[in-house]
DNA sequence: GTGGTCTAGACCACA
DNA sequence: GTGGTCTAGACCACA
C-alpha cells in the first residue's frame, strides 16, 4: 500500500503523509477507519518507528486523522472536509507552477494542450 | 534585482538559483552577459560570499552560467538549450500535479477552467 | 580505502569524488552500499566535514551516488549508467589526448605499442 | 591563429601556452621564429597583458621559447629537445588515461580499437 | 580585482 | 546518530 522510495527528494515522514493523504482521496481509505499502528507499519517499511510517529502527528495536526490513546489512528469522520483542504494545497501549487509557465513564456494554448493531456494519462490509469 | 526571503521554505542559496534562472527565462539576463562578483553580490544581499559561491557553482552544474577565473561568471551562450531544459522541468511538474488533480477526482473542465485563470492572472502581472 | 595526496593538483574534495568513482568502478563499492558518514570520513581523512560534504553533494549530482536525509549516502542502484557515463568521459580524454599525438606527428605504429605496453603495465597491479 | 575559449576549463594563460606548443608541433612556428609581442597578442586576443607574460615566462621556462630583452620572444633554436620533452608530457598523460581504461575494465582491444579510431579521425584533419 | 577551496564552528531537520 | 546550510575568515591562482 505505502512504499517508501528513497531516492525520492522528500523526507520519509512526508512522503507517508502524502501517500496516505493519497489514499484517502482514492477512497482507498474510508472515514474512521484504523490506521495501521505505528510499530506494525514501521516494521513493514523497515523504518525507524519515530519516522512514523511523527507522520502520524503532521497527519493529525492537519486534520486528516484523530488518535484515540491506547487504540490507534483512524481516518478523520469528516472526509469531505480533509478533501477540501487538500483541493486547496493542490490548486495552490498549480497556481505556482502556472506562474513559472508564464514566466517562460509558454504559450497559453500550449499550456492548455499539455494540461489535457497530462490529464487524460492520469485518468487512464 | 534578486530578493532574499527569509520567510521562504527554500534555501538561500537555492532561492538565488532559481530567480537568476528566472531572470534568464524573462530575458532580463542575457547570453554571455556577466553575473555581479559573488563579493559585490554577497554584499547586496547581506549574504555570506560562500553561499553566493555555492549558488554559482550550482547554475554553472546546470548548464547555465560559466566561470572563467579571475575574471567572473557569465550567462550561458547557449540560451536556447537552458531554456528547454527548464521548460521540461517545469512540465515535468506539472504533470506530478495534474496526477494528484485527478487523484482528487476534480472535473477535467474544472481543472482546466483554473488553469486557464491561474494563466491569466500571471500574465498581467 | 581512501588515501589524501597532499602533492597532488587536484583539490581535496575532487580526490574524493575520483577516488570513490574508482572505487565503484573496480566494484569495491557496489549499488545501494552505504559511504561513510560525513563526519565518519572527515575524521578517518582529518579533514574539515564541510570538504566531504562538497565531495558528496557532488557525487549526487553527478548520479553517482544518493542521500536520504537523517540516513546517509549512499551508491546508486542504477550502476550500469553510472559506468557508461563515465566510460564516455574516459573515451573523450583519450580522443583528446590522441589529438596531441596525432600533431606530434608520432607514427600510428609507435602509438598504438605505447597504448598497449600502458594496458599491460596497469593490467598487472 | 590562437582563439581563447572562455568556456574551457583551463585558465587563460595555460590555454595560451599549449596552443603555441601545438604550433610548434605542427611546424606551424619555427626555431628562432619571432613571437608576436606581448602587446599585440593582448590587443588581438583582448585579454589583459600581465596573462600574456605568464603565459610567455612559462613558455621561457620550459625551454620552449628564449627572449631578448628589449626586442621579443622567440621559438627554441632546438626544436628537437622542445618536441622530444612535450612527447615524454603527453605520453604520461596517456599513461595515465590507460590506468583509468584499465579500472573501467575496458576490453584490451576495444581499448586499441578505440586508440587507432581516433588516430585515423586526427590524422584526416 | 576575480573565482575557488578549505577550515572551524554553529544550527537545523530528520531518523 | 544522519545530511545540509550558513557564517566568518583565511589563502591561493589567475587577470
Amino acid at each position: 500500500m505505502i512504499v517508501i522510495d528513497y531516492k525520492d527528494h522528500r523526507s520519509l515522514y512526508q512522503q507517508i503523509v502524502e501517500k496516505i493523504e493519497e489514499l484517502i482521496a482514492q477512497g482507498l481509505l474510508k472515514a474512521d477507519e484504523q490506521l495501521p499502528s505505528v510499530r506494525q507499519l514501521a516494521v513493514e517499511l523497515a523504518i525507524n518507528p519515530n519516522t512514523i510517529q511523527k507522520a502520524y502527528s503532521e497527519l493529525e495536526k492537519r486534520g486528516v486523522t484523530y488518535s484515540v490513546k491506547g487504540i490507534g489512528n483512524f481516518v478523520s469522520s469528516d472526509l469531505e472536509n480533509v478533501l477540501e483542504k487538500r483541493k486547496q494545497t493542490v490548486l495552490q501549487k498549480l497556481g505556482d507552477i502556472t506562474h513559472e509557465v508564464v514566466l517562460l513564456r509558454i504559450d497559453k494554448k500550449e499550456f492548455l494542450n499539455e494540461c489535457s493531456k497530462f490529464y487524460e494519462k492520469w485518468k487512464e490509469e
